[in-house]
DNA sequence: CTTTCTTGATTGGCCGACCAATTATCTTTG
DNA sequence: CAAAGATAATTGGTCGGCCAATCAAGAAAG
């Protein structure tokens, strides 16, 4: 009836995918291993068989939400060109549709958080991938600075605050959209970037 | 041995600073009536004699914790003075400020944002907490535009741009504090903050 | 002697993890 | 090539434990 050999990394994701959805519907503490597996149309003892505990379910949602972004990221960047200016524009528009069009993925992040702020293995997960975008975004700012688009700046910090910029107002966007659509934060958070990084006035 | 009439209110708050700890410490997946009571020094019974269910509880530690962000922030603006530029730079020094030297503050709020995606009454909560936030912020960004301090803009975009900054950063600080220091995310995120109002535009 | 506060034990339910048994697939062998 | 293991995948049920919430009863204060 169902397949057998080498589909197990199917059924991995297949059960990944259905955390996510769980996640989203009900977040961390509402996660069952009952649900998940009803969700992803499998049995509950196969969760144990694929994944060694809740928590690496958890890690394994927040690595397909991850690579999903990066993907997100990459096709932006491609997008952009070689201006450092449109790259990053590309790249902040990016990441803010995410908070909208993929509300589950920006759950799993903010549910991954809370449970990371007690479990020093989650925090190093998470560490480093703010760590990578960080390196990314600081990659496209010395770009443009070497090209002269933008002011000499430290490109660490210049990501730090281009990086939170973007988290905090998708945080504003994920929470209630009602406050401002994507589009209008979109048009003034590349616009504050762009002041940020702007060559200073003769 | 306990004190009984008109003491409510204490041991409520009792309560609910042993819940702020509980939550810093083990996350709203680890919170329970047990622990907090234990933390409190209390029986068990008395939690949902103060409280409705754990949910209320939680609702209680971020009104809590979102009162002394209110202090501080009206702190920092009045020591700030009457100069826009001041009292922005004041708010952003005293919110990053929280994110480290009052961590369990910050762990309320990541935990809270967790439950709150699939809970529309924390939602609304949580919604009424950032429009004040940015009405606060973005008074100050139109009094200093009135002043000339800063650019001609629109007040409620500004103090989205800059809430983000801010809250982004102090994420940032809160998940990984060897990425960078307070001292230093405070110089550059009101260095973006100056350069996002200056009136000097290129 | 009434009201407010507090206790600690109880209860019903659910959860994560474990496991023995079963089935499907692959591999070896005669 | 077919029978016979060997291995990988899957199932459903079980179990000990813990949790939130309830409650009857008691203690302190008015």
């Amino acid at each position: 009836m169902s397949p057998k050999r080498g589909v197990a990394p199917l059924r991995r994701t297949a059960i990944v995918r259905a955390t996510i959805r769980c996640l989203a519907r009900d977040g961390y503490t509402g996660l069952t291993m009952k649900k998940v597996a009803r969700e992803a149309g499998v049995s509950q003892g196969i969760l144990h068989y694929y994944f060694a505990d809740k928590r690496a379910i958890l890690v394994a949602a927040l690595e397909t939400v991850t690579a999903d972004l990066d993907r997100r990221v990459a096709a932006a960047q491609a997008r952009g060109g070689k201006d450092a200016k449109e790259r990053l524009q590309a790249l902040v528009a990016a990441c803010l549709r995410l908070a909208v069009e993929e509300r589950a993925f920006w759950i799993v992040f903010v549910e991954f958080w809370g449970e990371m702020m007690h479990d020093r293995r989650l925090r190093e997960i998470n560490a480093a991938l703010y760590e990578r975008m960080r390196r990314l975004i600081g990659a496209v700012v010395v770009q443009g600075v070497r090209a002269g688009t933008f002011r000499r700046t430290d490109g660490r910090r210049a990501a730090a605050v281009i990086l939170g910029l973007v988290d905090g107002v998708s945080l504003q966007l994920a929470f209630d959209a009602t406050a401002f659509s994507v589009a209008e934060a979109t048009r003034f958070c590349t616009d504050a970037v762009m002041r940020y990084l702007a060559r200073e006035v003769p």
